[in-house]
DNA sequence: ATGCAAATGCGAATCATTTGCATTTTTTTT
DNA sequence: AAAAAAAATGCAAATGATTCGCATTTGCAT
């Protein structure tokens, strides 16, 4: 059942249990795409789970700690984005007029960063990819 | 002369000219990597240029929108570190412990780009990219 | 030089994020 | 299973980056 399979996801990241950890973790599982604080915030209002923003913060900050989530990129005003940290990660393409988010299957960097590690002195350990653009919905409007 | 070119270029922008926005464009020339808005306005304290603050936010704006500059990327709690666009666009690799930036000489993503714009229906106006990791520096203090 | 539109400086407002501390929850000990 | 200890949470206030309103100044055309 899902709340036991994230109690074990906490156990296993070597966090405690709590009601306001699950419900988080619950709800970033939801998700498709990487979701900011206020969405996350106002998700577990209309669930009426109410955890206090702070309280989101610092379990935020704990997931980031310990790997369980990653920071997906940054949007204006917001350094907070995030994602549940998948198997494989994702890269994806954003469109600037409607912020529809899509992901790229299957990320292009792998060969990029071999060469980088060759040619320069220095270990990469991770990076962000974003492409900004107009979705084919949007093309239209214009 | 330098004070004359940054008028040009104000000009070319399509921005009128006034002593604060010649003098952060002249700061922002000698960068080699991108700054961010508090080393912009240490700077101008240092030269005694005296620009007010949310004056500084208002230029790089007015900047941004003339596409002068352009974000290079985002460190957490600080949605600005900016440079002046270049002909050809650079990307970083970013040190995580001493925070140096090296610049990549060559973008890798043209390729990459045209392929996305081939299998998805997306028109891409634009990409980010950022590489972390360990400089050959730091790579020894471990 | 004069007048006007646009830009700046200043202080106050705003908004996301963080912090201190009292209270509650979870875990450990008995 | 109760008591004690440790950790997490809620709340309200603090902080820090960014924005805004408005009075003053500047750059430029006449």
């Amino acid at each position: 059942m899902k709340s036991n399979s994230s109690r074990t996801l906490l156990e296993k990241a070597g966090l405690k249990y709590s009601r306001q950890r699950e419900a988080l973790l619950d709800i970033l599982k939801e998700q498709s795409t990487p979701i900011t604080i206020e969405q996350l915030d106002d998700i577990t209002k209309q669930n009426k789970l109410s955890i206090n923003l702070s309280t989101i913060y610092r379990i935020l900050d704990a997931f980031l700690k310990h790997d369980m989530i990653e920071k997906a990129f940054n949007v204006p005003s917001q350094s907070y984005v995030i994602e549940l940290k998948h198997s494989h990660h994702r890269h994806f393409l954003i469109c600037l007029d409607c912020q529809k988010m899509i992901p790229i299957n299957h990320c292009p960097m792998h060969d990029i960063i071999d060469q980088i590690e060759k040619e320069q002195d220095f270990h990469v350990s991770a990076h962000q990819l974003e492409i900004h653009g107009y979705c084919s919905d949007c093309i239209k409007n214009h």
